[in-house]
DNA sequence: CGATTGACGTACG
DNA sequence: TCGTACGCCAATC
């Protein structure tokens, strides 16, 4: 059985700089696209995190919300509040569906990564 | 096979 | 500054 998903697809990419986020913090679609170099792409970023899921080891989809910091992916978790439950467990504040001191907990792979 | 949607973001008016 | 339009690429209808 070949397995094409090893950093060859665009969306193992997006998978492996979510699974770089640390605990308690979150990133944007858009900061992701832009690491790949895809920042038009965004969409793309929030369909990788379709498969995200099933991908191996899961991928914290639920640390990465849009641009705005809003839980635009709480509906894909199974449940439209598992989301919101999962990060605050890990110490983020979330109201309303949005991630409170967004801008704080923001982790840019760029800045971080390219450190 | 063609048209529409989709976990977004940027550009333009 | 706020609102609307478009782009991106893949999957689904």
């Amino acid at each position: 059985m070949k397995k094409e998903s090893n950093l060859d697809s665009f969306f193992e990419q997006v998978y492996a700089v979510a699974r770089l986020v640390p605990r308690g913090r979150v990133t944007s679609y858009g900061a992701i696209a832009k690491y790949l170099g895809t920042a038009r792409s965004s969409r793309m970023v929030g369909w990788a995190m379709n498969g995200a899921h099933q991908v191996k080891p899961k991928v914290p989809a639920h640390r990465v919300v849009n641009r705005v910091g809003v839980l635009t992916g709480k509906h894909h978790f199974g449940s439209p509040t598992k989301m919101k439950e999962l990060l605050e467990k890990e110490g983020i504040k979330v109201k309303n569906d949005q991630v409170k001191d967004f801008k704080e907990l923001f982790w840019d792979p760029m800045k971080e990564l390219s450190l």
